[in-house]
DNA sequence: TCATTAAATGCAT
DNA sequence: ATGCATTTAATGA
């Protein structure tokens, strides 16, 4: 992954921005529709914004002018409930979209969105994107499919906050990691703090502190600092099976 | 190495 | 069981 930024740097053009035929982001939807997009001229619409480790590039309540694409970095994606507690929607990787909720109808975000690691953006305006959705089937089709696996994702988040234990959230959040970040010589590769953890798992700091302990004990992870190493994968996904729920991303 | 920040543990509600 | 306070460990200048 690392290797993809010096690869990056020797394809920018005079302006600095990348071309869409030289990214290697093959999730991406606006490159897995390329042939079709750029008859219309709509990649050529893109700016590119580079953001560094814990800058803010989506506020919350702010105006809806456009969508990101990750082109080389990590993300969260958050929302403040009440009493300012920050509730950790998702994790982004490269090629995925970031701002997509507040697309359509919405005029102002409803999430928030961070900067993980030093990270570049690709920033499609609304406008071009509108035009490009109504021209191009396969790329609305493509979005819908998107959109719809989302909804799945946000609908089994609700069940897994409201029917799992405090300790059956946070494995499943080790497992979410897990198969979305994958492990680089057996640690998540993910920095996050266990504030972050709880967070998503939708509970506090201390909560997740002690489940690591819990697990670090039975051998199920393994921790050193900040890094965190799931040991036992299967086992984990026993824990959770009942609850019948990993679908991927 | 030291100072700062995060993690782990202990304690009281 | 939850949140707060203290101690201990990790990280970065």
């Amino acid at each position: 992954m690392q290797a993809t930024a010096p690869y990056l740097k020797s394809k920018r053009n005079l302006s600095g921005k990348i071309s869409c035929h030289d990214c290697t982001n093959t999730k991406c939807l606006v490159k897995n529709n390329l042939s079709s997009l750029e008859v219309s001229g709509f990649i050529n619409n893109k700016s590119e914004i580079f953001c560094k480790k814990g800058q803010q590039f989506i506020i919350e309540g702010a105006p809806v002018n456009g969508l990101f694409f990750i082109l080389q970095g990590k993300v969260k994606v958050f929302r403040t409930g009440i009493n300012g507690k920050e509730q950790i929607v998702r994790f982004a990787k490269n090629g995925e979209i970031i701002g997509h909720r507040g697309f359509g109808t919405e005029e102002y975000y409803s999430i928030g969105a961070i900067a993980l690691e030093d990270t570049s953006l690709c920033y499609f305006s609304k406008d071009s994107l509108q035009s490009a959705l109504r021209e191009n089937s396969d790329f609305t089709y493509a979005m819908m499919l998107f959109y719809a696996n989302e909804l799945n994702r946000s609908e089994s988040k609700v069940k897994s906050l409201s029917q799992m234990t405090v300790r059956e959230r946070v494995v499943d959040t080790l497992l979410y990691i897990n198969r979305k970040f994958g492990s680089v010589n057996g640690f998540l590769d993910l920095p996050l703090s266990r504030k972050e953890y709880a967070d998503y798992a939708g509970t506090s700091e201390e909560q997740v502190i002690r489940v690591f302990s819990a697990l670090k004990k039975e051998e199920l992870i393994a921790a050193k600092g900040k890094k965190i190493g799931v040991q036992d994968v299967e086992l984990l996904k026993k824990e959770i099976s009942e609850h019948n729920y990993f679908l991927d991303s």
